[in-house]
DNA sequence: ATTAATAATGAAAACGACTATCAAAACCAA
DNA sequence: TTGGTTTTGATAGTCGTTTTCATTATTAAT
């Protein structure tokens, strides 16, 4: 799994003929080992904690590299940050989001997804992605 | 219509002891003759060419008692821009965008908002809004 | 009406996330 | 190695938005 992601990076910078950076490599690494709409901000202080000398903009620039072979997808929500989350090939999922404690639930619907594919064909419109964003309490925050 | 949401925010704002200021008519005024998503900046300019006086931080702010007040949703799409929309009761549209020209088509479908009822219900969620959007190519941007 | 008290405003500075710049370092093909 | 090129990290810049604060406007009490 992880070493297909880093093929598919690999394989993706070959053609573009990016070259093989430690940088590049461990803020994959770093990437593949987290979890659910990680901030860039976030990401940069982990790659940090284990590599004090990855700059800010680097890692800026490999997550928009991470996007554009697939790897990645940007989620933005109202925080005013930009997240990252794993694209997993054959499955998208969409988000239930707290807007009093800022936790994320994450949801898979197919009738919703087919549908999509409804509204777009009539519209005569190609997808490429979406997102949905449910905005709510979640359970724990209603009973407070 | 208008009257009715005019009202909307005068209660609004006698209610939380808000004082009644022409800027605020006046960005009410303008806001409610805009159509479909207007980011800060383009009402901004919109205000000022009527009421040159008005300043920039002044926009923000009362748009965001239109928040606050029901009156208008946030929308963030992927320019950077926070835009603002109006809101309709009992009417709630998604968008598809086109990730070219970025033109936008808005559209409605019951089914897809029951749904959501249905997976905020599962995960004890209650909702407060949601937001969909589908990216992709427009059928003019296809044919190119 | 006048007067306080205080809320709202506009200009400008500050902010925060992100991007561009650029000299130095790293990479890689010859 | 070398030399040409890419990538990097530090830093400065950008852009949208928010804060600050002195001034102005609104409102309630006189």
């Amino acid at each position: 799994m992880i070493l297909e992601k880093k093929k598919m990076f690999n394989d993706f910078a070959a053609a573009k003929g990016l070259r093989s950076t430690r940088q590049r490599d461990i803020i994959l690494d770093i990437f593949l080992s987290t979890h659910q709409h990680i901030s860039v901000e976030d990401l940069y202080f982990k790659v940090k904690s284990s590599n004090p000398g990855v700059g800010h903009a680097t890692v800026y620039r490999t997550l928009k590299l991470f996007v554009e072979c697939g790897l990645a997808r940007e989620v933005l929500f109202y925080d005013g940050q930009t997240r990252y989350e794993h694209v997993v090939a054959g499955e998208h999922h969409d988000h239930l989001v707290c807007t009093n404690c800022n936790s994320i639930v994450e949801f898979e619907n197919e009738t919703i997804e087919m549908l999509q594919n409804e509204i777009a064909a009539r519209h005569g419109f190609q997808i490429k992605g979406h997102k949905l964003e449910i905005y709510g309490l979640c359970s724990s925050c209603r009973r407070q």
